[in-house]
DNA sequence: ATCTAATCGAGACGGTACGTCGGGTCTTTTG
DNA sequence: CAAAAGACCCGACGTACCGTCTCGATTAGAT
């Protein structure tokens, strides 16, 4: 059903694809499809979620920043994977041009995960990890802006070496135990700190 | 000639715009549009950046942190206009289905810009005003991809407050003179610091 | 269906029918039309077939001249009205650009008219009207092929006397019982016999 | 000039031909033909006259049917071909849709044509070679019709057999010196005279 | 010998129609 | 009796030429 879906936009891309070539590829009968889903890019948001599976649960040790790296390089792995990045950017995009995609998307996709993270962020300031003058929504969204801004603008690559400056710069600051500088405790490869 | 462009855009929204229209409105031949621009989109995109004018210039005082905020300000009062905002966002998701858009886009709306930004924190760094250890690149991905991130999922308003916050959490804590804590020396509205 | 044809040919002329018009005036998808129809000459030829709709049987009395100036008659009135007349010579005109539609043309409007003129030939011949000599293929080429001529050049116009003349010369001739002399039994306007 | 014309007509036939591609082909600008020629048609009439160059001179002796066999055979033998052949019936179709095209086809073509045996006929009558009850237009469209018949209709080759028979049944029937039957001298393969 | 005017090539322009694709709705047929 | 198959109306696509229209560049004849 959706596995047509997921081979047609592997094979000619997500802009190409169409319900007719989807519903002749299933074997299916065009009806059925707007019988169960409202748009192209709905069904291939289904076909997507469907695919990812029951990811890896989100890490949840008492290393606030230890937590947000590996989760949001999760992210970023997806985003740098040449097999589901560019899906994900296509559905980002389709959303501009649909509010009920955008909607469906935050709500089945975005939010979730950002939830958990929020919700990680909001311990780490009641246990005192972090501190209390930290807007999270703020954070949240350089967080993943950062990631999401790569990924669609393709300005630079997605490294695991992006995500922990990032977390660095945005959350290493405020810990109440900052490791080192603002900057990231991995070495960087042309100035490494002394 | 680009003017049916912004109009049409205007009325039906851009993903209704079609060329066919664009050439019935603009009084022009089909084959004209075509000759000169590749697609829809990029027709858009130069009739954005036409209509956008010679936009006012980046500020450059000897403070880099108002400095920031002023050019980034403007950035997301663009993002949150209800006239400018949407188009932009359109044109950003058209990006993703269309590589030649990415590119323009990119090479001659958002470049520039950013590279602005970057040479002011590239100053900021030599005179001493911003840490050496900031990372430009990661800290300009954040601070873009922030507002972009507001801009195309509709999570939060793009206020002033916002990008203030996100200048602070950035920036601020980063210079050399910080002015008072890491969070936005704007006064909140719900939670006023004291 | 064929009717907007039929109308549109009526109104503006074969040539500057378009497939588009008529399936606007139709109140039907071009699709439609390209489904069922190869070309704008085949919708057209239906039409035109249609419209002739069941004609009036050919005659077929004992009287061989008769019932073939009978015929012929038919045929070169059919040509000779100004709402039939251009119709066909359009069709058989553009039947010289399109094999496909001069093949349409042939099978289903001019062999089996055709074919009927031919048997009553053959009968007259088994039944010893009409000298065996006559080489059957060749005189209905010359009866066709004159009212065609006419037809299409446009050099005199299709009279019933033509017909006359016409049957006269290529078949009274070669009858065993003819018909006073060569030329037509009708009296001429300009040099009438003595 | 017209030898683009020509060349582009043997290469993809007069159907396809447009005058865009006679131009550059050619080399020369579009104006430069619309300036000398009203229609695509009437350059290609012109190439086809041009092209034919200055035929052989109508044979004129003292047997009639000997002449008109000669004549119309040339006649016959430019339809049967395929270089030229063609083209003259893909003229005669678009003058089906072009009055004007009709007019000079006629004109510069046709008639001249016609007109040399129409007076071959006329000598004959008043030589008393021929009969005066003969109607020489009738018996032109005849002979003509039945060759363009053959020639549009492409339901039967055009031999110069057929000619023969055709010259037979229509004029040597009217001769004061008959030569045989009515059908033609040359031997039939199939049932030939005894 | 210079100037003037016509003609040329090139090709952009506003248009019309082409034939194709896909959207979303509908009806018919079949398992 | 649901679903495949697919016809239907529709709108837009990108292309091909139409016939008109500037453009310089190039000649030609008149001055």
């Amino acid at each position: 059903v959706l596995g047509a879906a997921v081979d047609l936009c592997r094979e000619v891309g997500y802009a190409k694809v169409s319900i007719e070539a989807i519903a002749a590829l299933a074997g299916v009968g065009k009806q059925t499809i707007y019988r169960w889903w409202p748009s192209k890019a709905i069904v291939v948001l289904d076909a997507f979620i469907d695919a990812l599976g029951d990811q890896v649960p989100y890490p949840d040790t008492d290393d606030v920043v230890a937590d947000l790296q590996a989760t949001l390089t999760q992210v970023a792995r997806l985003g740098s994977d040449p097999e589901r990045g560019p899906y994900f950017a296509a559905l980002m995009g389709e959303a501009q041009a649909d509010p009920d995609l955008r909607k469906a998307l935050v709500d089945r996709f975005i939010r979730p995960r950002r939830d958990l993270v929020r919700q990680r962020l909001r311990r780490a300031q009641q246990s005192g990890d972090l501190s209390a003058d930290l807007d999270i929504d703020v954070a949240l969204d350089l967080l993943y802006g950062g990631i999401y801004h790569r990924l669609l603008l393709h300005n630079a690559p997605l490294t695991d070496r992006f995500v922990a400056d990032t977390v660095a710069l945005v959350i290493t600051a405020h810990t109440s135990r900052p490791r080192g500088k603002a900057t990231s405790s991995i070495p960087r490869r042309k100035a490494p700190p002394r």
